[in-house]
DNA sequence: TGTGGTTGCACCATCGATTGTGCAAGCGAG
DNA sequence: CTCGCTTGCACAATCGATGGTGCAACCACA
């Protein structure tokens, strides 16, 4: 698995090869060369060698003398859903701009997994955070702030940390009347055939159901009681909450709004269960966009949150860095039905196939 | 952003702290104490004192001196597809087990960008990499051979390391099949009415066609020219296909093959233009599993790789280092229409919701 | 020729953990 | 009382890069 490793160059090589002392090697591939007053001549020379050799430094060793490592951070609750992973990505691309080596992990939306996770990044002195959907943003926020590191929220809002996140209470609203408007198409609907499925009692979550209530109210004049479902963000608890509405209804809502993808995953497994027939007059709304999922047997409106938006807004904050906490709104996209948006993989090169 | 930062504890606090020496400290805190005839009295003391001041080790300074950094990296070309992100995923919790920190890195199919972010890994000296979906895996190969930094490749093989792959051909084969069987519940099936989309001229892809090919001929005793498309890993390509065919034949193919569900968003691109009719009585077969996929408005047969036992398979060839590159190849499952398999998200703490 | 200022770089401590080596104290045997 | 062995630990070099400080060489000017 091995063949001419050679070890890799390090300063004192360019430094013996060169001439020059280790710590002029230093400030010219630093680029502070004219700072230390190195003529310009053997910053070529050192450059030139350096190429040469095919030098990059020593990260670790950089790292431990400057505590500053290259490393960004991002914590999420799983990389399995298209918000997710379009976030992973997206995060990369923006920290390498940067020149930080991104690093991704998950903290399975359980507040310990989460702690200890981030240790083990801060553990690598990572130069800063960011926290997207924790379970427990402050319980993060407590060991980022003991070693130092700064740190944001994005997509679900801390109260001890600058935070991004979508506009949830009006994408809702906008979702819901997009999914009552729809289904009202096909005849009179009455608040009860409009539901909710999914989300815990977290900040998003709230908002959505504030969100959802209010375009209720503005369409029929009235709320009705008991037309939400938390379910947590669990497929088989969404699926059992489906499974037991049709148990007592035999039929499912007329119209209803899925808290999140992950919770659409429960109305696949209820769907793999039941006849074609059980969906043929529904029409769903979903607060997370899959592409895939736009295009099922049925209605499904779908919100996107603006991810690149969200992630430049952090990376904003964390050059700022304010003293009091900021909480930033970023607006979503309503996406309708049978729409496939571009994403990340259209900037990949293979465009040009063979 | 910050608020009581104490500077982390180190080694030589906890000397202090202890009347032992750094050393000692290290020793302890290794568990090599015993080799050090440290007596268990010291090393409780010191023990306690570690867990009292929440000390953990600065890796940067443990990789500088050990040459080993705990990082485990993996190459990805892209996190936005349910493939590459329940990999990611996967590869994370295997990477823990083993007490490494995952760093996972995309190289967008792009051979340049490949290596250039497999360098950025070696900066870190990264302890090993799997290289997945690789568009030039000997590349990339070279850059860690280099560095002396073990690695095989996941997915798709390479010729100078080992792999890890699916058994591309005998999945093509039978996913084939499926679909020819399906449709030919609809009426009689010609071999001009089953096509192939999507893939590039890769191993992976080769093995498809040969599988594909091998599936028509044993059904229909002959096999067709022309009856494949190759259009790189890109929806937009993709979706043209589709409509170039559908331009030429006023249709879509009775039954078609697609490469992989990026291909598959070309699908929906296409479908996006479409009215739902075009797709009234087509049956599709996708080398790839999303859940999501699985219940489009037409019957989708779908190959789902299997991710973890890849991965396992590759952290044996690591722990075993053979000489010689070896080729594994594990068996993808054959997943029918309307189909919610539990994934890394079943996994999840949140099944307790409230 | 002496003084003061600039140019161009070298020296060295330092970051925190690891590890080979050395050595004092204690103990038993002779 | 001394020799030799074990026990229990300390010392110091080291990994590679950074950055503060010091200093020789050179130049200009009086």
């Amino acid at each position: 698995m091995s063949e001419n490793e050679h070890r890799k160059a390090t300063i004192y090589d360019l430094s013996m090869k060169s001439g020059a002392s280790a710590s002029t090697v230093s400030a010219v591939l630093n680029g502070t060369w004219q700072k230390r007053r190195i003529s310009a001549e053997t910053a070529r020379r050192i450059t030139a060698l350096a190429e040469e050799l095919k030098y990059t430094a020593n990260q670790q060793a950089r790292a431990l003398r400057s505590s500053r490592s290259g490393l960004a951070g991002l914590l999420l609750p799983v990389y399995d859903t298209r918000f997710f992973s379009s976030m992973a990505q997206t995060f990369e691309a923006q920290a390498r701009q940067r020149s930080l080596l991104p690093v991704v992990v998950s903290g399975r939306r359980d507040p310990e997994e989460e702690r200890r996770v981030v240790e083990s990044l801060v553990a690598y002195s990572i130069d800063s955070l960011f926290i997207a959907g924790a379970t427990d943003p402050d319980g993060v926020h407590r060991v980022c702030a003991a070693a130092g590191i700064p740190h944001v929220n994005i997509d679900l809002p801390g109260e001890l940390a600058s935070s991004v996140i979508s506009d949830n209470r009006q994408g809702a609203r906008a979702l819901t009347k997009a999914i009552i408007d729809h289904a009202r198409q096909g005849g009179p609907l009455s608040p009860d055939d409009v539901y909710m499925f999914g989300g815990r009692d977290d900040h998003a979550s709230r908002e959505r159901v504030i969100g959802f209530h209010a375009a209720k109210t503005e369409i029929f004049g009235t709320a009705s009681g008991g037309d939400t479902e938390n379910t947590g963000y669990s497929p088989s608890m969404t699926a059992l909450a489906f499974e037991r509405f049709y148990a007592r209804h035999g039929r499912l809502p007329r119209c209803f709004f899925i808290n999140s993808s992950i919770n659409f995953e429960g109305l696949l497994r209820f769907m793999g269960g039941h006849d074609e027939q059980t969906f043929a007059d529904i029409v769903v709304g979903c607060f997370d966009y899959d592409p895939f999922g736009s295009f099922l047997p049925f209605p499904v409106y779908m919100i996107r949150p603006d991810i690149t938006k969200m992630l430049e807004r952090g990376f904003d904050l964390l050059d700022h860095e304010n003293a009091t906490p900021h909480l930033i709104t970023i607006e979503p996209q309503l996406v309708p039905p049978r729409t496939a948006l571009k994403g990340p993989l259209d900037e990949l090169r293979d465009k040009d196939a063979r």
